[in-house]
RNA sequence: GGGCGUGUAGCUCAGCGGUAGAGCGCUCGCCUUACAAGCGAGUGGUCGGGGGUUCGAUCCCCUCCGCGCCCA
């Protein structure tokens, strides 16, 4: 036991001991009811550990040691999301280069030493090759931090999403997805990025209020408004709503459009609003999505302007005329805009100004620029965005899981019920699990797509840019006759919505899967409730015909101390490795354990550094409490140290239902609480008994509390109670069993303490009043109260005389009141 | 515009039908042999506004306002 306890090294010192020892190693032959499993989320790694990131980890590692210490055997695994955008960025940006999926692979490829300024391109492999190793020293800088945070993960199980277990695992689950029914590829409009070019799924939208301006266009007389005057090409109809009185004699006519003479129908649909605009709308294919809803309803044909570049297509629809459209042909939209306006106000087809509005326009989260909508061919999976069946069976599955907070189940609700169309899981993107799956060509080089060519579940993984299908060879490769590999790949959500799967070893270790799934535990945010969560348990339901999990835990968020949502944008994110270097490890984690599950919380480094206060008391509580000798076995008899275990067994029971109950803050304020009047009025009172000839059983009493204290901390201060523990006990306190009653109860009365408490305030008081020392002896207590709680206090009159340096001690019955006479102070010692 | 959450002492937050709580801050003290990165005491709130239910509301209901997230 040190001399003067400190908590700094102890991050790396009991690290290290913990890794040793295997102290948090999932014991795999715990049969399914002897586990607590986790399905933790794997953190992007292709950007920087945020503070968000250890507060909510922080909340899944108190659940874990609280039921690896009530006797379970954790399953608490780490995974790393590396797969997808963020990843390729960031290779493209560090190594120079870009990925071209024509490229063959080349197995002797290395990176350029420095960056070229024209970026190489490579192989769709080999740039994959390059984002390993570059999520590889992420991956290390994140469980550097994880581990100085304390978290209780088994680091023998973890996993990337672009592994190889992760790979074949979403494969394999894609395969039988397409075997049943749930996924399939269609040719569709489809909302896409022109910078990223890739599709995008409705998860990944965020509307952005974007000024624009309406535009009124005449057509044969009837005037229309539009943001978008450039899509006039694409043109397909009008319409209107069908009780709009205005337009109702123009149902089944036609007009023609402007500058391009193509004749439209004009039709009636629910979705027009007679109050915008003129009540009157162009139909486009496509300017958004309600374009995509009326073309499918109303059986319009497709007149495509805009390619997958963003840029007006160099030939115009059939039925266009070519010479206005020439005009146009590869400007961005924007450009096309500006030409189409002038050109309308030449013809005097534009009718007045153009009135400035600002008005919500749908981008990919990640993206610059507005989406397009294009019509290609992508792949989805069934979620009941178009099946009221089956929304209804997911909404079922919601109801079966155990939320904390359970208000969080609206959410998952709004969002399953507010779908409108299946989840399209495929990306024109690169580092990214690709769809295991061939076509053939024929004859003529047309591919077959209803007839695809796909790899055995044994084979997996396959890439199928580099790995040839059964029965062909590689020279077979695009040549009709031959086949081509599905170009694109998996979105990430598509991976790390089997995150269960992949880190149990679904199939490839059907033993360790049985122990653990379906788990105890997602933990989570809550903005990826309709993403991550809601995508894991489709998942299970297509798979598994069941839940993932049991129960849900949805952290809060980390508000600037503004309340304010960080971002790398304002400026105001907080990075949480100089606080776990300046407070310490347990500090942190006090602030996060603090929070109320579910509740958005402002950091606060005050709180941080209470917690450093609270860890460091308890070294120093220790201390004191272990430097008395060591009591011999026997009862614990004083009234007011049985008062004191009697409380702690109410700590106890509290602290216990409220870890049960997902609540570990509360646990944390119940514990906190009692530990704070164990030191400042427990220990003080007992503290001259403890040293005496009588001071047995407040030594038997001052190690219980303390034995308890340190479990009942054990989950959110695991360096300093692990460092005290050391000190007089075996092994870890983690794995120390988590504090029962037994041995608490012993028929004291807490009010005893209460009581002692109640008059040893109040002779602090008069000591502060009179400004002098604590050690100023009172030469008169004269205590007035009822006859029961005299009782009370004369059972722990020795103390409070020690205590409050009493030199005589009155008791009365009548009104309640203390009166306190004090002596001279003492000297002052050098 | 909709959904969910939230609004309690200067700050961060508990409480959630029966005369307002904690920590921090601030003020005043105390070298008290575990801890001066400590200890003791004090200070501080018409519980966002307005209605309603109730013997009684911070707590329940309605409505408005602010903030956060998600969605349109």
């Amino acid at each position: 036991m040190p001399d003067r306890p400190t908590l700094d090294g102890l991050e790396a010192k009991w690290d290290a001991v913990w890794a040793e020892h295997g102290t948090y190693d999932f014991d795999r032959t715990a049969a399914r009811a002897d586990v607590f499993s986790i399905d933790t989320p794997p953190p992007t790694v292709s950007g920087s550990l945020h503070v968000g990131h250890v507060f909510s980890y922080t909340h899944t590692d108190l659940l874990a040691r609280y039921q690896r210490m009530a006797g379970k055997s954790v399953f608490y695994p780490m995974g790393w999301d590396d797969n997808g955008l963020p990843t390729e960025r960031r290779v493209q940006n560090y190594y120079g280069v870009r990925c071209d999926p024509s490229v063959p692979y080349d197995p002797s490829f290395s990176p350029p030493a420095e960056p070229a300024k024209e970026q190489v391109p490579i192989s769709r492999r080999n740039f994959v090759d390059l984002c390993h190793v570059l999520t590889a020293e992420d991956e290390q800088v994140f469980e550097k931090v994880f581990r100085q945070l304390g978290l209780s993960v088994d680091w023998n199980h973890t996993y990337a999403t672009i592994d190889d277990a992760s790979r074949r695992a979403a494969q394999r689950g894609f395969l039988r997805n397409l075997a049943r029914g749930e996924a399939y590829a269609q040719e569709a409009p489809t909302l896409w990025d022109v910078d990223f070019r890739t599709a995008v799924a409705q998860a990944e939208l965020e509307d952005r209020e974007m000024p624009g301006a309406y535009h009124r266009l005449t057509f044969s007389g009837v005037e229309i408004e539009t943001t978008r005057p450039e899509l006039l090409p694409a043109c397909v109809a009008l319409v209107a709503h069908p009780d709009d009185e205005r337009y109702q004699p123009l149902f089944g006519t036609t007009v023609t459009t402007p500058l391009f003479g193509v004749t439209v129908p004009v039709l009636a649909h629910p979705l027009a609003q007679p109050d915008k605009g003129t009540g009157i709308a162009m139909i486009c294919t496509f300017g958004d999505t309600t374009d995509v809803t009326w073309w499918r309803e109303l059986d319009l044909p497709v007149r495509s302007v805009i390619g997958r570049d963003g840029r007006i297509l160099p030939t115009p629809p059939e039925g266009v005329a070519a010479e206005p459209y020439a005009e146009l042909a590869g400007k961005n939209v924007k450009q096309a805009q500006k030409r189409i306006v002038e050109l309308l106000a030449e013809s005097g087809d534009l009718i007045g100004e153009p009135k400035p509005i600002t008005h919500p326009v749908k981008f990919f989260e990640k993206g610059d620029r507005p989406l397009e909508v294009v019509t290609s061919r992508q792949w989805y999976i069934r979620n009941g965005g178009r099946d009221a069946t089956l929304r209804e069976r997911l909404l079922e599955r919601g109801a079966e899981l155990t939320w904390h907070p359970s208000y969080m189940k609206t959410r998952y609700d709004n969002w399953v019920g507010g779908l409108n169309g299946d989840w399209l899981i495929s990306r024109q993107r690169f580092f990214g699990v690709p769809f295991p799956l061939w076509y053939p060509l024929d004859e003529a080089g047309e591919l077959l797509y209803d007839q695809p060519l796909l790899p055995t579940e044994a084979q997996l993984p396959i890439d199928p840019a580099s790995d040839v299908p059964e029965g062909f060879t590689e020279d077979q490769r695009g040549v009709p006759g031959g086949f081509v590999g599905d170009p694109d790949v998996m979105d990430t959500w598509a991976t790390s919505s089997l995150s269960p799967q992949i880190a149990g070893g679904w199939e490839d270790d059907p033993d360790l899967f049985g122990r653990l799934f379906p788990y105890d535990l997602r933990p989570q945010a809550h903005e990826i409730i309709r993403t991550w969560l809601f995508a894991t348990v489709v998942r299970a339901h297509h798979e598994h015909d069941r839940l993932p999990w049991s129960d849900a835990a949805i952290s809060g968020w980390v508000l600037d101390p503004d309340r304010k949502k960080m971002s790398k944008s304002k400026g105001n994110v907080v990075t949480p490795v100089e606080h776990l270097d300046k407070h310490g490890s347990d500090a942190v984690r006090y602030w996060s354990a603090s929070a109320r599950p579910g509740t958005d919380t402002a950091f606060d480094e005050n709180q941080i550094k209470v917690g450093r206060r609270l860890a460091m008391k308890l070294l120093n509580a220790s201390k004191f409490a272990l430097a008395f000798p060591e009591p011999t076995p026997g009862e614990v008899t004083d009234p007011l140290d049985r008062a004191l275990l009697e409380a702690l067994a109410r700590v106890v029971e509290e602290a216990t239902t409220a870890f049960a109950s997902y609540d570990p803050s509360r646990a944390l304020e119940r514990t906190e609480t009692f530990f704070w009047t164990f030191c400042d009025d427990y220990i003080e009172l007992v503290k001259s008994r403890a040293y005496g000839e009588q001071g047995a059983s407040a030594c038997r009493a001052l190690r219980i509390a303390l034995d308890t204290l340190l479990r009942l901390f054990a989950p959110v201060l695991p360096f300093a109670t692990e460092e005290v523990w050391s000190w007089w006990q075996d092994g870890s306190v983690h794995r120390a069993a988590w504090p029962t009653t037994d041995g608490l109860k012993t028929g004291g009365d807490p009010a005893v303490l209460d009581m002692a408490g109640e008059v040893l305030a109040q002779v602090r008081k008069a000591k502060s009043n009179a400004k002098t020392s604590m050690k100023t002896p009172v030469t008169s207590l004269v205590i007035t109260d009822s006859a029961e709680r005299l009782a009370l206090v004369s059972l722990a009159q020795g103390d409070l005389v020690n205590a409050g340096v009493v030199e005589t001690v009155t008791l009365v019955e009548g009104e309640p009141a203390i009166e306190v006479t004090l002596g001279e102070a003492p000297p002052k010692q050098q």
